[in-house]
DNA sequence: ACCTGAACACCGTTCAAGT
DNA sequence: ACCTGAACACCGTTCAAGT
């Protein structure tokens, strides 16, 4: 009898892997246990992802690190800095909810993942007025923001367990005053 | 006749693991290759760091992580805010010189690492006149903004390689309009 | 106390072979 | 086209043994 099992697709392996990733953290995924979760060999998976170990952590960088800011909205509206509030906020979400590729996405690999989350960015401040220096420097500002102070929070949170609730931090207090500070700065540049 | 090597010592075994990574990259940093680099047996390195390449990785994002913002200088200094710009142009130099270890600051690794320097920073901002909350709130994001916007820098630096010159980005240029960003932000949140 | 040598359980990846 | 099995070169780490 055949086992009536999905197809091996890029897609599935690269979602079955970041699987892994959140229940169990990024140092145990490993092609051999990926193939096991997968209900296959490990080689099996090089047919799908050619370069192999390198092809899969690119993917799962791109499949978390791409969030474009919707730029469809109005031009010139004057609620620009709500909408960069929440898209700071959903790309924050994002990166806790895969906390483990974090370390992925700061290193050097696939460096294109990024690109068209910054354009959108500065997309966003080109409709809201700056020129276009002071824009690509913005987006550049806010989403480097973005992602270093969710890595701190990341190392934070972890850091309550050894140390004790010594300190109580308020990480979604925190992370809004910083993208508020981050806004208030911009808009000294505006004009 | 008897080998005139240097004594291992915890501190050598840090500062040549530092030199492979900067050297080969993170990813070639291995207990035999550092073994051989000492002129030792990998088995003799777990004498010194008996917890391993875990204990190895904590000692470099220390030796790498921790610059502390001198608070020494007198209190409420107008001046601040060019001490602030000057700490977060060494910081960024400093993880810039050993790009290879970001990604060990980012994971949870060695939590402890940045308190001090996020202590310091925090000092500073008291003395300038920053209420408690809001100086905690203020280095918090001084710092994320400093580690993210250099991850992107390292990212970014490598994509050219990739892409060509289409787009050549001023680093230096880019990274202090940020720090200006942010410090304007923080003035208005001061009163 | 400090280092070595052999061994163990695990990696990523290749390559010829199956269907 | 898609997957398997065996093999290769490499990991981190243990443990008993040397000095």
């Amino acid at each position: 009898m055949s086992q009536n099992r999905e197809p091996l697709t890029r897609d599935r392996i690269i979602e079955t892997a970041l699987h892994i990733i959140d229940g169990q953290g990024l140092g145990r995924l490993t092609m051999r246990r990926l193939g096991d979760a997968l209900e296959v060999e490990a080689m099996a998976i090089y047919h799908h992802l050619p370069r192999g170990k390198e092809e899969l952590l690119d993917g799962l960088v791109a499949h978390v690190a791409v969030l474009p800011a919707d730029t469809a909205a109005r031009a010139g509206a004057a609620a620009w800095r709500d909408r960069l509030r929440e898209w700071a906020a959903a790309y924050r979400a994002r990166l806790l909810e895969h906390a483990g590729v974090l370390p992925l996405v700061v290193t050097r690999r696939n460096p294109a993942a990024l690109t068209g989350t910054t354009e959108s960015l500065r997309e966003v401040l080109r409709l809201a007025g700056f020129l276009d220096g002071a824009a690509a420097s913005g987006a550049h500002t806010l989403i480097g923001y973005v992602i270093g102070h969710t890595a701190l929070e990341v190392r934070g949170r972890e850091a309550r367990r050894a140390a004790g609730p010594e300190q109580e931090v308020d990480w979604d207090g925190r992370f809004n005053a910083g993208v508020d500070v981050v806004l208030a700065g911009l808009v000294t540049t505006l004009t």
